[in-house]
DNA sequence: AGCATTCATGGGTATATACCCGCGAAAATG
DNA sequence: CATTTTCGCGGGTATATACCCATGAATGCT
C-alpha cells in the first residue's frame, strides 16, 4: 500500500535531491541554494533585520544569524548595528551583487530543469500541493 | 510570476513544517520523525550494515552512521561489529522495538492528517510529482 | 604467501536548522 | 524619571546532512 510511505520521508528526499540540483549548478560561484536564497531575500528587504529577515524565509533568527554570518564571512554581506544599538542591519556587499547577477542564470537553468521535469502545470500544480500541507 | 519562486526553497519549507508534524507527534516518545525513520528502516533490514543502510534510505554513509550513533546513544539500537571485522551491524534493541510500537498510531495520525489537507488523491499526485523531480 | 586493490567505517570539517538562555537596549507604565 | 516589560541578538547545545581522508580489513592476483 502506498499509503506505508511516509509522506515526510518521501518530502525530506525530495528536498535533499532537489537542493543538489541548485548547489551543483551554483558551485562555481562558492555558494549553495540555501545561502543564495538569503542572499537574495537580504538584497530584496535590504537594510534588515536579523528578526524582520527570519520572518520573510521563515527560518528561526538564530538560524537566519548564523547563515547570514556564513554569507558575511565570504564577504557578500554586511553586518552592522543599526539605529537601534539591538538590532543588526544587513545589506548587500559589492561581492554579493555580483554573485546575485552571476547566480541568476544558473538558478534560472535549474528551474527550468525542474519545469522540465514537472511538466505543463507540474510546478503549479506541486506548489498547490505543497501550499496546503 | 509564479516563475519567481524557488522551486527548491518552496520544497524546503513544506519539508521543514512537514517534519515538524510529525517531530511534534512523535516528541512524546523523544524521538524526531528522522530518527523514526531510521529505525523503521533498520529493523525492517537488521542486521543491516551501516553501506546497505545508507543506500536503502538515500543517505550518506557518513549521515547514517552518526544518526545511528544517535539511536545508540539512546539504548534504542544496538551496534556492533559483524562477521567481517569491517563490517557495524545495526539491530533494534528492546526498548526500540517498544518506541517502533508506541510510535506506529503517532506516525498514522500525522499520515493521516496530511492527507486530508491534501484531499482525495492528493498525497498521490503529490507523490507522483515528488518522483519525476 | 605477499602485495595491491577494494571496501566499510570513523573522524574532521562545514553548513543548515531549531530551541533555550542570558544580556543589553528600547519602550511602556506609573 | 525610575522601574518593569518587551525586544533583538549572540551563544550554547544538539541533530541532520554531506564531503573528504585515514585506517584497518577483506579480496584478488601473481
Amino acid at each position: 500500500m502506498s499509503k506505508d510511505i511516509c509522506h515526510c520521508i518521501v518530502l525530506r528526499k525530495a528536498s535533499r535531491k532537489v537542493s543538489s540540483y541548485y548547489d551543483e549548478a551554483l558551485a562555481p560561484l562558492g555558494i549553495n541554494i540555501a545561502q543564495f536564497s538569503l542572499l537574495r531575500n537580504i538584497n530584496r528587504m535590504a537594510p534588515v533585520s536579523l528578526t524582520d529577515l527570519g520572518v520573510r524565509v521563515e527560518l528561526d533568527r538564530s538560524t537566519v544569524g548564523r547563515n547570514a554570518k556564513v554569507l558575511e564571512r565570504m564577504g557578500l554581506v554586511e553586518i552592522r548595528p543599526g539605529k537601534d544599538q539591538r538590532e543588526a542591519t544587513l545589506t548587500v556587499s559589492e561581492a554579493g551583487h555580483a554573485v546575485l547577477r552571476e547566480g541568476a542564470p544558473l538558478w534560472d537553468s535549474v528551474q527550468d530543469k525542474i519545469e522540465a521535469r514537472l511538466g505543463p502545470d507540474g510546478a503549479d500544480r506541486l506548489r498547490e500541493l505543497l501550499a496546503a500541507l
